[in-house]
DNA sequence: GTCTATATAGTGATAGAC
DNA sequence: GTCTATCACTATATAGAC
């Protein structure tokens, strides 16, 4: 499987990668502040002790878990975006992607970027918002777009935070057993912005 | 001003309100688990032991401000919506509550109702479901009556859940210092579900 | 109803052996 | 790179005086 994901850097399949993906788990389950190291310690086999051989502190372990949340969502939206042609399939890209990271199977580093920004320390914050800006910013390419071609409401700006809003608000109610799937969802939250 | 709220109980003025209101504002502003029992005493002007008189535990401290949170604001939407006729006025009506109850003075309570659900033991969300459930349910005629009227499009459940999502999330990007005000910011998120 | 004092348990992080 | 052992601290909650 290594030819499969080519251009991501060796530290994927280490140790403190394979840390990061069960603090992210942990994490969205059981919130930042109720996971103890110890917890951590133990959802990769190890002693609470030791984790501080990869991280220097427990915050920098959060700040690794939204750092990959939402590099890796920018990253898919951006290879999506690539592949759609027509203004209507952009945009049917920003809900599917989104949706999908946020919803997906083993997606719950972008959840915990979104919900537990209030535990990162006031240093580690501009680092994140770099990020997360860069993310915003394909969005509101996509969006100035799509009102330029008559498709959506012209005010875009704040249409922009609407929809994410309503798109990050998806994980309080959205159960994965139920009728509606992630992409089927994606596309009925798509018509209920476009004119027609 | 006994006269201006003449329905509500005698608990309003006790003490345990009191607690409550500082509860809000501290449970919002750091989050329920970073906030301390001492940090709420300190708020009141009392010692932490304290606080065991006027409640069992710190968590039933947390639902009392969600019940609280909710259930007023409940109140304030159906007092607006008796008030509002045309099925236009009634939207308006969703919007502007929301957002005041969200992002008003002095309005904590249903901030904490939203973002601090995971704290809530299984116990004692049941009764907490009911008031929301409560409040969703008067959107819901809303909605249905204005996508009645051809106002709005026709998936009103889907609808009714992008909304309030959008609404909820508010709360993370606006700034009340800056040039858009919640009765207008509420203007302008109607205009953007209207097909004119 | 509030205080002081404290029980009981858990927390993040460190030191040094291996 | 992981373990054992533990430090230093903080948390919620309780008991009994006032």
């Amino acid at each position: 499987m290594s030819a499969v994901e080519p251009t991501r850097p060796p530290e994927e399949n280490s140790r403190r990668m394979e840390l990061i993906r069960a603090a992210a788990s942990l994490f969205r389950d059981q919130g930042y502040e109720r996971t103890t190291v110890r917890d951590l310690g133990n959802a990769v086999g190890m002693q609470s002790g030791s984790l501080f051989y990869h991280f220097r502190t427990k915050e920098e372990i959060l700040v690794a878990v939204m750092a990959l949340g939402i590099a890796s969502t920018t990253e898919q939206l951006a290879a999506a975006l690539a592949q759609a042609a027509a203004p209507r399939d952009k945009l049917a890209a920003l809900f599917r992607v989104h949706l999908n990271s946020l919803l997906g199977d083993n997606q719950a580093a972008l959840e915990v970027m979104l919900y537990e920004w209030r535990s990162v320390s006031a240093a580690a914050k501009p680092a994140l918002v770099v990020l997360r800006d860069r993310y915003e910013a394909l969005w509101q390419q996509v969006l100035d777009d799509a009102a330029a071609a008559g498709m959506i409401k012209q005010d875009t700006r704040l249409l922009r935070r609407t929809l994410l809003g309503s798109l990050h608000w998806t994980v309080q109610w959205y159960r994965r057993d139920g009728e509606l799937g992630v992409d089927e969802m994606a596309e009925r939250m798509l018509q209920l912005v476009l004119f027609e």
